[in-house]
DNA sequence: TTGATTACGTGATGTAGATCACATTCTGAT
DNA sequence: ATCAGAATGTGATCTACATCACGTAATCAA
């Protein structure tokens, strides 16, 4: 029960729930486990899902003229992730989610999300929080990207994850960076 | 009482309140008025509120090093604005809040939202929405910034608000698009 | 163990956009 | 009406980063 307690901590750190109310909330998700290298969501799929992730490592990314790719989160756990685009304007996928290690996720589908948003205040009150914390994050990337040079970015990405350095290629932080592999090579052997 | 009907049509595209929660709901909006040039959020201010523009266009911006400002928002009338970050955290502003022409805007204090959301769960409802909405776009505007050169981020930001254009000075359109004035320049004079 | 695939490093060269410098027009205050 | 300060245009030069090209090391499957 791991994923369960994981959950339900991650939730109490916004709202409490009784032990009932979360047991009831946590029926709803569904866990499933991935391999390495599998993909969760594809380009064109249907979107009805988002993912709690409960270990591993998933990347949430966009590719370009089936050339470039850009990633938009890594999701480690306790964090959330989907194609939220495609989730909530019912419209096929143009974000792909796939698995950097083995991974471990709880699934929620829109349609439970919302009805348990609008059975629990708690509950709205929840994800209303966390949409936030993904807003605020958003819009100091996007500032960073006006603002920073490559290196200053990079430092700042090591400084916020850690862990990543050693759990990802650094081709795929290149791809969070924008920046192309090469010159994030040249950066950190300087 | 236009400012009254214009964000009561506002909420109604996501929730319904009766006419008597509305009135409740509106009674916690302060309406202010704002002439061109006068700031509305500086750096290092404590922030407490948000703002519903009513009439005329701010911009929401960064100014890194006393030298160069970053445009993260235009608000136009039913668009939100204020530094969330600040807003969320209790620290002070990092983010400017000016008006590009003279403004209408509804203050309403973070308390007050806060209630409102307690108190009614359509509230918590509407206020996620619209911050899900506000982090989609985010999103959408970073992938565009990896994504794309100058150029079609400036044809995409056209489309989106064509009133923009005649509405403000062009270097205020390349702080947002993050390049500098003169490039914008010989971008739509070729 | 071997061959294929992926990750990573590094030089040479190209280019989008920044920066600097200066001229011109527009706008708003007195 | 006039003057000061914005806003804009445009050339010359500079630079961060991309792209191409090629090499080596690491990983993995049969």
């Amino acid at each position: 029960m791991e994923a369960k307690i994981l959950l339900q901590e991650h939730i109490a750190k916004t709202v409490s729930l009784t032990e009932e109310e979360f047991d009831y909330f946590f029926s709803h998700f569904k866990p499933m486990s991935f391999k390495k290298g599998q993909t969760i969501i594809g380009a064109g799929d249907k979107v009805d899902c988002e993912y709690f992730v409960i270990s591993g490592c998933l990347k949430a990314f966009f590719i370009n003229d089936e050339i470039k790719m850009y990633i938009l989160q890594f999701a480690m756990p306790t964090w959330w992730t989907s194609d939220y685009t495609a989730l909530y304007n019912q419209t096929p996928a143009t974000i792909n989610v796939d698995c950097i290690t083995d991974a471990e996720v709880l699934c929620l589908t829109s349609t439970d999300r919302e009805k348990l948003c609008a059975e629990f205040h708690q509950v709205e009150h929840f994800f209303r929080w966390r949409t936030n914390k993904g807003y605020i994050a958003s819009q100091k990337r996007l500032l960073s990207f006006m603002n920073n040079n490559v290196k200053t970015r990079y430092e700042e990405l090591l400084a916020l994850y850690p862990q990543l350095y050693n759990l990802v290629p650094k081709h795929l932080i290149a791809a969070y960076l924008g920046v192309s592999r090469e010159t994030l090579s040249r950066l950190y052997n300087s």
